[in-house]
DNA sequence: GTCTATAGGATGATAGAC
DNA sequence: GTCTATCATCCTATAGAC
């Protein structure tokens, strides 16, 4: 773990306390005791809580954004293996940053942080489900949240064939036709 | 909705204010509100906001412990299918509650009120996966999370054929033989 | 059983010294 | 940039009247 300035180890200590337990549950003074600095400067690095939860989602959200725009130039049949491949290399290389949107945002949509990213999982959602079809949308949100979650399983983080059984579970569960 | 005594109205509230907002973010001001009582009546009838946590939780618990006697006498191959649709029915009927065990007990795991939930979920998924294989294993996962979460979104909630989706969904993601 | 009032503590955030 | 000290607010929980 190579040795970073302060704000990079402040995002780094609210990732790992968010991921425990929770945006809410976490503590300023928590991050702080982890970090290994005072409550004030995290506060003087971030203008506050939800700052670090912006800072935090901005990169996969940057890169969600992208592999949007990629699918949208594809048929629905291509879109949707692109999708899958493409999500769960955005979770296994954003593994808590990918939990906190797909756990906590529904208890913060409120939150500016997270206010574009919404639609981007509406869209994710469409391309894994080639469409609108309730039952092909729903499975898509399955697929979605469940790999979200499993991810931070410690069992599961150790498999070394972690992206290719993702990607199965996830084929197999998309595979209404 | 028809006329409940306190007790069962302040579970209903904290159900809809922890699916909300999460355990954490959800505070007994917010539920006594929603209940029209004040903070005191709801520790009057509860120790404390766990033990609301603890009440919620413990219906859908005593099924899963029902669930998991019943699939200890099956074979593996019955047990899977008895699994899935055993757990598609209990999401389906404690969906917030549910959704509060697949939520927040990774984050809350210390509660009490989840120590006796976390060995019987692990048995879900052994019972899901037919054994030890990780790959199954995180199938089954993948299908436990996403289907705890999928049944609080707006959107499916309203599916007619919930049910038989869901159902379906998880036998195509664990189908693995 | 339900209330008002309040205790006691944690939380996010600020002020100002260094 | 980082700190200590502090503030105002919110939280869970308790005390005691009715």
């Amino acid at each position: 773990m190579a040795r970073l300035n302060t704000r990079d180890e402040i995002l780094a200590a609210a990732a790992r306390q968010f991921a425990n337990v929770g945006y809410k549950g976490a503590s300023l003074h928590d991050i702080a005791v982890e970090v290994g600095c005072s409550k004030a400067t995290l506060l003087y690095h971030f203008a506050g809580k939800d700052a670090i939860l912006a800072a935090l989602v901005e990169p996969p959200a940057r890169e969600l954004a992208a592999l949007d725009e990629r699918l949208s130039a594809m048929s629905a049949g291509q879109a949707r293996d692109a999708a899958i491949e493409g999500f769960v290399d955005l979770v296994l290389a954003y593994r808590r940053e990918i939990a906190l949107i797909y756990h906590d945002l529904p208890h913060l949509f409120h939150q500016p942080a997270f206010a574009d990213v919404k639609p981007l999982t509406d869209r994710l959602v469409a391309a894994l489900a080639r469409g609108t079809d309730p039952s092909a949308q729903l499975a898509a949100k399955v697929v979605l949240a469940g790999t979200a979650a499993v991810v931070l399983d410690p069992e599961c983080a150790t498999d070394p064939d972690l992206r290719a059984t993702l990607i199965g579970v996830a084929r197999r569960a998309l595979n209404t036709s």
